[in-house]
DNA sequence: TATTGTTATACTCTATAACTATA
DNA sequence: TATAGTTATAGAGTATAACAATA
């Protein structure tokens, strides 16, 4: 392509990369997803709602993903019609609702998961255990500042 | 929250991560490039042609981009309206397109840059140099494969 | 008054198919 | 027949504003 600037090309942006990147996983977790009815973004709301014990409220969900919280709600509406998830409203403060994952909407998720992760680890052929395990810590800083993630060791 | 699992929990999830990462990032593009009548996708575009001396035909730009060459068409079309690129038929070829920047395309070219490049580092202030040479390393292989990624060393 | 959830809307991005022209 | 570019369309993702219920 003849380039030969010294002025950083479109290939050295940490941006393009991260969006190239991003699309290329959100793809392939789409097509493993799909078996089970599921695109990325209702999966992930999927997980949390089954991870949580007591269940997430439609703003901690908003805020873990870094969504409006109003399309936290359709989200939740499409599993609950899925029979995934169900709203329950917390005792505390009845103006949050819980979302909690249902015993069907676990199994999914367990299964899911699994095919996430191979998917994953199909993207992934040309990296060590070590490297990825790296990059999965330089973009949890990224995205959650240099405090712990998720409070797990 | 209370997770206490032993599986791996939506924030360990690489994908996961690169979405909200390219998500951050983008937006604060977005929002430098907004100043400059621009948007991270047509800025891309422009960058690619501008860098290129001799054009790049538009099947490239799809490849690098990781675009389909239908949606290709639309960006190129928006920067020809704007004045900061123009379509060359190739001499060896004339089903090619070869799209170069215009003056005032390199000029918004480097001020944009610029700014994209104050609007990443803002988001990367957390990260050392090295770190960050190593994050755009881990990315460049995970999109463009082990290979060396634009020629340059 | 502030917060949670909801509805509505518009815009951008993504994916696909079908078509033209050149080779 | 194969490839580059184009047109068209539909679906998913993203961003805002306004509103109701509760605190």
């Amino acid at each position: 392509m003849d380039i030969e600037l010294d002025r950083p090309g479109l290939t050295d942006d940490v941006g393009f990369l991260l969006s190239r990147a991003s699309g290329r996983l959100v793809r392939a977790s789409n097509a493993v997803l799909a078996g089970h009815g599921l695109r990325v973004r209702p999966w992930s709301v999927l997980v949390l709602a089954c991870d949580a014990a007591e269940g997430v409220s439609q703003r901690e969900l908003a805020d873990v993903l870094g969504l409006d919280p109003s399309q936290i709600v359709l989200l939740v509406d499409e599993l609950t019609a899925a029979g995934l998830v169900e709203r329950r409203p917390s005792p505390a403060d009845r103006r949050n609702k819980l979302v909690l994952g249902t015993a069907a909407g676990q199994a999914v998720r367990t299964a899911a998961a699994r095919d996430v992760e191979l998917a994953l680890a199909g993207e992934l052929t040309d990296f060590s255990a070590g490297e990825r395990q790296l990059l999965q810590e330089l973009l949890t800083r990224l995205v959650f500042g240099g405090g712990s993630a998720a409070g797990r060791g």
